[in-house]
DNA sequence: ACCTTTATTGAAATTAATTGCACCTACAAA
DNA sequence: TTTGTAGGTGCAATTAATTTCAATAAAGGT
């Protein structure tokens, strides 16, 4: 499973066409074991296939974004990194110290998300969510 | 209260300056009564005293946050705004339809601040945050 | 009032992300 | 086949924020 298979199959269906730029967008997302920037990702297509645009890069992501197919997290300092979102929901704590990222399970947050949507009727889209703070170490 | 004079006293204290462009980035902040961004406040000073740069603000504005005198919140749309810390803490629902922005209580917080404190030993600086999602008329 | 130290500033360059525009391409209807 | 249309792309320009670096000026000592 996870297969770029998977993304594109669901791109098709909605009537968005399989460039080879977009293909070759979604192999770098899927592979990248970590989370990866639009720059990471442009580096990587710019070193086989020099003409491919960073406009691409990041209008194939906000796409990607918007179907739900890949999550998109600010880990801070001006950098948003992707993922798809076919490997899992997570989150992060991110120290302002000395910028060590610490991954958080989903369920910490369902308390959150359910006390939102009684309180406030609203829906909160916690997918990938980062929470600025200080770490143990740095305490 | 929540005179600049406040703000005034705690950069002295530290070593800092008080020069011109702060005592006007600062004033710029205390008078406004909503959030305000870098740019608006650059643009106050400008009428005034159109040498002040850009950059200033963003320094000014980033040393206050560090001293825990500002707080900085991204409310989407790549604009990051400003707020006064000693006018007290609170969070925003954004939401992502129709751009409504919903005051939120710091109490629904706390819950999981302390979790996170409990499980990781982390401290999470949740002064001023931003939840992206639907809000009640928009689902 | 004058120096000295060093934080601070302005100007310009840089970075990450976004947008406007002209052109291109796939596919289907005429 | 031709044409229309909607999705896509590259390029250049734009925006928000940050950084570099030489010049400047605030605060404190003499």
């Amino acid at each position: 499973m996870n297969q770029p298979g998977d993304i594109i199959g669901k791109l098709t269906e909605q009537g968005y066409r399989l460039t080879p730029q977009r293909i070759m967008i979604l192999s770098a997302i899927e592979n990248s074991d970590d989370h990866i920037s639009a720059e990471e990702i442009h580096a990587q297509i710019v070193a086989k296939y020099p003409h491919v645009n960073i406009s691409t890069v990041y209008r194939t992501l906000e796409l990607l974004k918007r179907l739900g197919l890949v999550t998109e997290t600010d880990l801070g300092g001006g950098r948003v990194r992707y993922h798809p979102a076919a490997k899992g929901h997570h989150h992060h704590l991110v120290c302002q110290e000395c910028g060590a990222i610490i991954d958080l399970d989903e369920s910490l947050l369902s308390p959150l998300k359910s006390a939102l949507l009684r309180e406030y009727k609203f829906s909160a889209d916690l997918r990938h969510l980062a929470i600025f703070g200080r770490c143990a170490n740095c305490k």
